[in-house]
DNA sequence: TGCCTCTGCCGAAACGTTTCGAAACCCATA
DNA sequence: TATGGGTTTCGAAACGTTTCGGCAGAGGCA
């Protein structure tokens, strides 16, 4: 029988209110929306009765009927990553600025668990989705969804065939390592991002095609995996240091992070090390993330406006969402700009 | 007329499922869930027609007739505060796995917009509420909820007559202070939170406590308020620098801050001073954020166990929310725990 | 006065499920 | 062949809304 809880969710519903205002159901329910013609005097009284019983309509069968809810999805792979917290602020501001519930996942990474959250906001019947942080494998679970007329909006997956918010991370890359180029590095390292996610891909393409476009010697030796995290970038900067000076690479004199919590990662290893950033290397992220301001020293990084990407992207599905099959579905490119702290600067040649 | 969006959500429904594997609705439905008696020739047949269709339960018409909703929700303050980044992170685990949906609001730390997140979510039927972070005014809303059957749980708001996970500020504090003391400080200095946020103040309290615990001064000029933020801390370290020194409290050794963010500000004020950490001055946060590692010199804290808050409060939901009635429902407090780094350490004297 | 139009209101149907009571079926027993 | 009991299936009602067609009454015009 899996007898359960007892939810007892007896609210007040129209029909009280109808009742208390000697109206009709259907009446009453013209008045409250505002959508038909009521008489000013019924309106009034409807709206009274409303107001002292505290009714509050109940979505739910509201959706059942109009076959559409208030609600959108977002799924991202690890909330906890500061990548993600101003692109959650950015679409939570939007969408409930118009109304709309904020139903959040995260996957962990994990496909089995993407999969499964967008079972659940199918079964949800979300009005919409967004889709931030990175698929690598098996994209085509989010295009499943374009059978249902769900709308979706993928953040930084410009390659999935949906419409899409995204930044240009070769030219972002391409940025810090001009960056670091001026501020007299040859000899500039990578830390990788993980394999087969998209944006660490195109950062390392933005980064080899600079060095070859600048002239600037690269070799493979300076480039070394991590994960995106701070420990991984702290392990990458204990494995370049080893692996170069004593084989055929030189040792760096600059590192550029794929992200900004690899780059907090380095500077700490480095620190450890006793080595001067950035007078002996200089050390860049990407991202911007709000840490990067305060670490030692602070972090030169190229900014991406997560929060400006949230806003996007909940904008454009608003949009699709209620405007239907005219609207056009720009997919759009936000620019990124190159925030110069101390980790390039002072005291460097 | 309003004429909004096309979402024309045109889904399988069960009675598709039921016409392909020729049976009545009511029996595919029972099929379906395995709740009633069917032979099971009949249960591999709907199953398999569900299958083929693809088809995903409606979770709004189920929720209607039953009654109950397999969502809830999550109110805070700030999404964007590290200190929320772990607690959802917790909920979300545990509600995903339950199966349930996670709808998230932002409320700016603003009364209205928490108000208004409560709304929706009563308009939403959802199951349950997880409020965290700090109501200061208006701890009447929530209140309200218990009448109409939504289960509420809080995170560190013991004091508003609802079921509560927390930690112990107080004595949270008085780590911070017994440690600093212990590591030779005798002038300890504290960056306060924002006023009429409970915790902050149970903060201040405890480091008050325990100054007169240990027979060390204290002095209304090494109390200086803070907002919670790195830009409050580094505001709030030149104030007490000014201040100090020239009147009648001589320069504190030691500061401590109501919150890591406070705390990293305070280090980046002292460094831009000239001011050795920890040697001249040791510095403590509490809060146990995963950037108090990465900042220089690495901050001394009291960590909170923000996953496991997360954790504890959507389990006690959940039992709430499926127990009924009959379930008690203890609240608990979790346990602080001291987290030595260098802003504090070798060095000192 | 009679007819028409407009305004304001109402009843009923529909949305996609679950659940409950009753009908239908099967087989065994009398 | 009837009766009975147990199993399986079915039909209908219900959940709380919105929406549509229609109906009553008021007012305008001839």
């Amino acid at each position: 029988m899996e007898r359960r809880g007892e939810q007892r969710t007896t609210m007040t519903t129209i029909k009280d209110v109808a009742k208390r205002a000697g109206v009709s159901v259907s009446t009453a329910s013209v008045a409250l929306s505002g959508r038909g013609p009521v008489s000013e005097a019924t309106r009034r009284r409807v709206l009274e009765a409303a107001k002292a019983l505290d009714y509050r309509p109940n979505a739910i069968a509201r959706s059942l009927v109009t076959r559409r809810t208030q609600t959108v999805g977002l799924v991202l792979s690890d909330i906890t990553d500061p990548y993600f917290h101003e692109i959650t602020k950015g679409v939570e501001h939007v969408l409930s600025a118009a109304g709309y519930a904020l139903i959040l996942a995260d996957t962990d990474r994990s496909a089995a668990k993407e999969r499964r959250s967008l079972e659940i906001f199918e079964g949800q019947r979300v009005a919409g989705i967004i889709l931030a942080g990175s698929g690598t494998e098996d994209e085509a679970a989010p295009l499943d969804l374009k059978g249902d007329g769900i709308a979706v909006v993928t953040i930084g997956r410009h390659h999935a065939g949906l419409p899409f918010v995204a930044v240009d991370n070769v030219k972002a890359a391409g940025q810090a390592v001009a960056h670091l180029a001026e501020t007299g590095a040859r000899r500039i390292a990578f830390v990788a991002g993980p394999e087969g996610l998209l944006a660490a891909e195109e950062r390392r393409e933005g980064y080899l095609a600079a060095l070859k476009e600048r002239g600037l010697p690269s070799c493979p030796e300076w480039i070394v995996r991590g994960d995106f995290t701070p420990q991984g970038g702290h392990r990458a900067v204990a494995e370049l240091l080893e692996r170069c000076g004593r084989g055929a690479c030189p040792e760096p004199d600059a590192i550029l992070a794929a992200n900004d919590q690899m780059a907090i990662g380095v500077l700490k290893g480095l620190k450890e090390r006793g080595i001067p950033v950035p007078e002996e290397i200089a050390v860049a992220g990407i991202g911007g993330i709000p840490t990067g301001e305060f670490v030692d020293p602070p972090l030169t990084t190229v900014a991406l406006p997560m929060k400006a990407m949230g806003e996007a992207a909940a904008g454009m599905l608003l949009e699709m969402i209620e405007g239907g099959r005219r609207k056009a579905r720009p997919s759009v490119w936000l620019e990124t700009h190159l925030l110069v702290r101390a980790s390039t600067g002072a005291g460097r040649a």
